[in-house]
DNA sequence: CTGAAAGCGCTTACAG
DNA sequence: CTGAAAGCGCTTACAG
């Protein structure tokens, strides 16, 4: 391997010169930057990250742990990472933390590398019990004295911690889809979720009673329908029964786009035409609901973005040595083909 | 920090020691090791892989260049290298490749950070010349003599290339998913395809055609549509044409499930059957295609089992300090509810 | 504007 | 089984 020695000798300086001509060219003679420049690419020279890490004790490198890379949610968000670090000159480790197990082994692996920083994705760990141990540990290292890593935590669950947190609004996704169905007229909305206790159920889940409740529109526990897994397959059935109850609803608020499709699903296999006997709308956002048919209304988050500003949030943590206050990222309605203003109610409004 | 010094003081040993219970544990005696461990665990040290990479001249990590992460295709993908790179103790700096320039950069990038080895993904740049241009970078790169990086590509193109390939066999694919709808009973079958002169879709093109021809079968032009972009708008598009020309196909093998996506929203729109009126097929095998309505037919990748094998191929060309043969996978047909038995053919074989 | 020395935190190779 | 010395390839801090 060539190294900064090799380059200095052909170009006659010294080697700190050289260091010099690649990190402040500026501080250097025209006339000797040229020299070394030249030397540098005679030789096809390529700095040692790792010894101009160990040297600055700065690796630049940013580590993501991601719940699970495979979930498509998260295919934008890592491209904005990714996207956002390089302009700050940062590369992106990426790692899996399906797991309890996983993600505490991935932790230790980052700061073995010395990652200026980590990223860490919402858990959808066993239990929630594990996650809240989980990021009980990342606060200990976070605020230990001696060796303080940044660390921004996306959609953390559960969401109070004194970790600095980029997070979207589940409540208000919650009560910006049951407006647009109670705005299109809809009284019989069912609601379609997982049955666990992370705040991005419960905190739609509680979206959904409130703005019946605000209506005065009564709170029907046969319009829930909580599932076990978060699949398309698990929704469709939890749907199947949501649509056959007695008074079926006109329209169904599914707590993400996953679900909703599986909605979708059902509707279809049981007849049922979508928007014009059931609305259905769902969050997320993800590429799935928008190919649908018909394509699916959603509260869309702007994954992108949010890895974008999970970066920013994090170089400026790790730049102004301090934490800052934590980020919320607003979702927006795309209404698709999925809804449709109510029968009857909707001619009402024509006349 | 906490260094190994540290530990070293604290445990009454030489910094050698303590590097000999982390690496080689077996070669220090009991007692000794015990009192290290002690000292590891109480003082909370955390090796530093910049300094042992440094010292070792082996980073433990593998660069991974992935033409587009957003791209769902490859969400599977790089779980599949995540899961596997861990097991050989190696992190994953993730990149994304959208064009010449960028991939180049990052290819750098990955360079000075001296990782163990790179794999890239089939490149989508602008132009097909772009993509030679840099593949022939990178084999000028891999047989330079002082300083040779361990290089896989997944799915090149062009294909042809003395560097190491793993690859899914894109003719194969085209055979299968023609053989579905031929052994179905369906004559007019339309190709919907990408306008680029990747292998991707040239050798798909190519077993549509050869299909047809082995079957005695005309090949009509007018059931040929190649469109401009990979989008399910634009497919839709194209399959509007397909299915408008006077003797309507019956079936329609698309290039890949985002193209059959958009065949079936086409479909849809047009009020034609699927698969009564029309059989659909695609490659690929991503979501969008298995939560489709109905599901569609598809030539499925493993692409989680072809991240696995990109890491353990890319292994065993580090260890082995030289080029192994190139592996091909295979897809494998998932029947699914887009295809069915061409109706009147259909009946004729039931009675 | 340029350089000689020391050090970042590990491991390799050689002793004992 | 354990250790002292040298080195991996950079940069920091101090001189001049």
């Amino acid at each position: 391997m060539v190294t900064l020695k090799d380059v200095a000798k052909l170009a006659g300086v010294a080697p700190i010169t050289v260091s010099r001509v690649i990190n402040e060219p500026h501080t250097v003679k025209e006339q000797t930057r040229s020299k070394v420049q030249q030397a540098i690419e005679q030789l096809g020279y390529s700095p040692n990250q790792l010894a101009r890490g160990l040297a600055t004790n700065q690796s630049n490198m940013i580590g993501v742990v991601v719940s699970n890379i495979a979930n498509p949610y998260y295919a934008d968000y890592i491209l904005g990472i990714e996207t956002k670090a390089k302009q700050f000159g940062k590369s992106v480790v990426i790692c899996n933390g399906l797991d309890y197990v996983g993600a505490k082994s991935n932790l230790e692996l980052l700061l073995m590398q010395r990652v200026d920083g980590i990223i860490f994705t919402s858990f959808e760990f066993d239990s929630i019990r594990m996650q809240e141990r989980f990021i009980g540990e990342l606060e200990q290292l976070h605020f230990r004295k001696n060796h303080t890593v940044p660390v921004v935590l996306f959609n953390p669950s559960p969401a109070h911690t004194s970790l600095p947190v980029i997070q979207t609004d589940n409540y208000l996704d919650g009560l910006i889809a049951m407006r647009h169905l109670l705005e299109l007229g809809h009284a019989r909305i069912g609601h379609l979720s997982l049955n666990r206790d992370a705040s991005v159920w419960m905190d739609r889940f509680r979206a959904y009673k409130d703005s019946l409740l605000a209506r005065g529109l009564p709170f029907r526990s046969e319009y829930i329908r909580l599932i076990e897994k978060e699949r398309v397959k698990e929704a469709e059935q939890g749907a199947y029964q949501l649509l056959q109850v007695e008074e079926r609803p006109t329209a169904i608020f599914a707590a993400n786009d996953i679900l909703a499709v599986g909605v979708l699903q059902a509707a279809h296999r049981l007849g049922i035409r979508v928007p014009d006997e059931l609305s259905i709308i769902g969050v997320d956002g993800i590429e799935l609901a928008q190919y649908s048919y018909p394509s699916l209304a959603s509260v869309v988050h702007p994954r992108y973005s949010l890895g974008e500003q999970s970066v920013e949030l994090l170089v400026q943590i790790m730049s102004a040595k301090k934490d800052l206050p934590s980020l919320i990222v607003k979702s927006q309605l795309h209404v698709r083909e999925s809804t449709s203003a109510l029968r009857g109610r909707g001619e009402e409004e024509k006349s």
